[in-house]
DNA sequence: CCCCATTTAAACATAA
DNA sequence: ATTATGTTTAAATGGG
């Protein structure tokens, strides 16, 4: 030991000196991309983009989690997915991305009742209530329209299990909802028959009187009966459905959008547009708008699938909705916090380090387009962020397993690979979420140190960093400290300096190449030979080398990188869960890729060095978490929850800090 | 089945 | 004596 450190030691402080010279274009680069930064998030809010990227993957995360909650149900063990992913994988999957999801896969989900029909009813509930204060909406017209059955409405309301009559109550109240209005809601949602219901709710729980006790808050109770009636109609014409939709040229739902669009029968239709179909998962051409609503009302006409689909749908937006109103809250806050005072001693240099690091990892979107050729991202250029979005869910989808038990395990990523790309883009979503992130602790150790100004850190440093770049370790205590002190000493990339302060961390560039190429077999050849204290002299580019290779991919995880399927799409061309690369370190990517690139050389883009290099991160680790997030708890329980944690907003905290 | 990487736990050692 | 840092050892888990 005492042979090895005192070597290290040396080379460390060659490192410092390289470090050095880093730190100042690092820092240039900082500055400038500050400004841009500024320019793009100016105004006090989160950039919506942003902000909806990081709301919908909650949200997804929140249904996702809604959906495996039961225990036996459904899912089986991941093995069985390796292979015939087809069937259970796309229960999780499917409501991550609702684009993507197939006739079939809905069929099966329902099937297989994966969603027990209170989970349903749960998740529709709660949408329900957000679309109403969406919309609001006239109740006199809404009445008009259907006389129907209210019982079913309110049946459902009541039975759910996940959210008290109370809450529900609540929020039917809170949007100034008539019982008329809910039966509208519920019925355009459902078909507006019973059938929809049938499948979901009824059917299973007999124990529909659960919810009926409760029912009480609303006076809507108690028609049970009721739910049989609607039966009768014929399923596959869906009256209600088609006959709205017919009238009025839109779905029933999209009705209330209507007003505020103003769209006019005219032939607009917001799930019509440039020619295509744009129901979640669709896109099915369409010459004319005639077409269109033929087909609107063939294949998306009432059904199990639809219905589900919708419910995601909703899930979604009022997941947003919530976050969004948290959000704005929490932004108000810092901006009052800030304003108040100046700046710390100490504390301060870390926080920037750190906000610049996030910031990068946040502005710097079109950073490398070199990266993008070896992926096949979709070629579309037009990269809304929007595109992100749709994918997001995968990610979570492959990241949560709901085993919660007690420590994560690393999963395959089989089929949660498109995971991988969406990571570094996620970079805000692990600062707030409660997710566990999955990169090894050296991996973010390393990621700690390089992103400091002189890439050295203090123990304490690093736990700073740490708490405040993942939502997880601020909320799991100690035993993390204890595995970064662990690894910081059992591995040898990581180098402890002594420092006049104290002792501070560095890393060893090349020993951490090294141990990444040993793992990577495949190429292990630029880092393999050098010598890992020798003179960094020359191994330094060698370094550098590797670590832009290592680094290199991660930019395609950029937002803006994406992909395709702008606006548009969900449907768009975000088939492409797979299009992604396997990203690898995308933490590497976001974080210090732009340090590295800095100071780096000019000469070569990482990108052409190694395709193959990402060959495959290692640590795809994303399964467990926690408890996703209090979103998923706020899905489950109640609206109202106190969310302290659980996100923190972190687009603006770095801007401003 | 073996090997290796990682994560956790936990026992110690040291210095402040 | 306590706490923060570091080191080590060991077990469990999982992927190759």
């Amino acid at each position: 030991m005492m042979q090895e450190s005192a070597t290290e030691t040396i080379s460390n402080s060659s490192m410092s000196q390289n470090g050095m010279s880093t730190l100042s274009s690092s820092q240039l680069e900082a500055g400038s991309r500050d400004g841009r930064s500024s320019a793009g998030d100016t105004s006090s809010e989160v950039s919506t983009v942003e902000l909806l990227h990081l709301q919908q993957q909650q949200a997804l995360q929140a249904a996702r989690q809604l959906l495996l909650q039961q225990p036996g149900s459904g899912l089986k063990s991941p093995k069985s997915q390796d292979k015939q992913r087809p069937l259970q994988v796309p229960v999780s999957v499917a409501m991550m991305s609702p684009q993507v999801i197939t006739p079939q896969q809905m069929q099966q989900i329902l099937q297989q009742q994966v969603l027990s029909p209170q989970q349903l009813q749960a998740l529709l509930q709660q949408q329900q209530a957000v679309m109403l204060q969406q919309v609001r909406k006239p109740p006199a017209r809404v009445v008009d329209l259907l006389p129907t059955s209210s019982a079913q409405t309110q049946y459902m309301c009541l039975q759910s299990t996940f959210v008290s009559p109370l809450s529900f109550t609540r929020l039917c109240l809170a949007a100034g909802l008539s019982p008329a209005e809910l039966q509208q809601l519920w019925k355009d949602v459902t078909g507006g028959n019973g059938h929809g219901m049938e499948d979901n709710g009824i059917k299973h729980n007999s124990s529909g009187s659960t919810g009926g006790g409760n029912g009480g808050g609303l006076d809507l109770s108690t028609n049970n009966s009721s739910s049989t009636t609607s039966s009768s109609n014929p399923a596959k014409a869906s009256p209600p459905l088609s006959h709205h939709s017919i009238a009025n040229g839109q779905s029933p739902i999209l009705n209330h959008r209507r007003d505020s669009l103003h769209e006019e029968s005219g032939g607009t239709h917001p799930l019509y547009g440039h020619g295509v179909c744009k129901w979640p998962g669709c896109e099915k051409l369409c010459e004319d708008f005639g077409q269109f609503l033929k087909h609107l009302n063939s294949e998306h006409a009432l059904d199990d699938r639809s219905t589900a689909q919708c419910r995601v749908q909703m899930q979604v937006v009022q997941q947003l909705e919530i976050q969004l109103s948290k959000e704005r809250e929490r932004l108000q806050a810092m901006m009052a916090h800030l304003h108040m005072r100046p700046s710390e001693p100490k504390s301060s240099p870390k926080p920037l380090n750190l906000v610049s690091s996030v910031t990068m990892s946040k502005n710097l979107p079109p950073a490398s387009p070199p990266n993008l050729p070896q992926t096949p991202t979709t070629p579309t250029a037009p990269i809304t962020p929007m595109a992100a979005m749709p994918q997001v869910p995968s990610v979570l989808g492959g990241a949560n397993v709901p085993s919660m038990g007690a420590m994560r395990r690393r999963h395959s990523d089989k089929y949660s690979m498109p995971l991988s790309s969406e990571i570094a883009p996620n970079y805000e979503f692990y600062k707030n979420a409660d997710v566990r992130p999955p990169f090894t602790y050296a991996t973010l150790i390393r990621q700690a140190i390089i992103d400091s100004a002189e890439h050295q850190l203090t123990l304490n440093e690093i736990y700073s960093w740490f708490t405040r770049t993942f939502a997880y370790f601020r909320r799991n205590a100690a035993t993390w400290k204890n595995a970064v002190r662990h690894n910081l000493s059992l591995h040898k990339c990581f180098v402890r300096v002594e420092n006049v302060k104290g002792a501070v961390w560095t890393v060893d560039e090349v020993e951490y190449q090294k141990r990444r190429s040993q793992k990577i077999t495949g190429s292990p050849s630029l880092v393999k030979n050098l010598p890992s204290s020798l003179g960094y002299g020359t191994a330094l580019n060698a370094s550098l080398q590797a670590a832009l290779a290592e680094t290199s991919l991660p930019l395609l995880g950029t937002p803006g990188l994406m992909n395709s399927g702008s606006t548009g799409p969900m449907g768009g061309s975000c088939h492409g869960l797979l299009g992604g690369d396997s990203a690898h370190e995308e933490l590497n990517g976001s974080l210090d890729h732009l340090d590295t690139n800095g100071h780096g050389s000019p000469g070569y883009s990482p990108s052409a060095h190694m395709p193959p290099i990402h060959v495959k991160e290692e640590p795809l680790n994303m399964d467990d978490d926690d408890c996703p997030m209090s979103l998923v708890t706020t899905a489950n329980h109640s609206p109202e929850l106190d969310d302290d944690r659980e996100l923190e907003e972190g687009n603006l905290s770095e801007d401003l800090e």
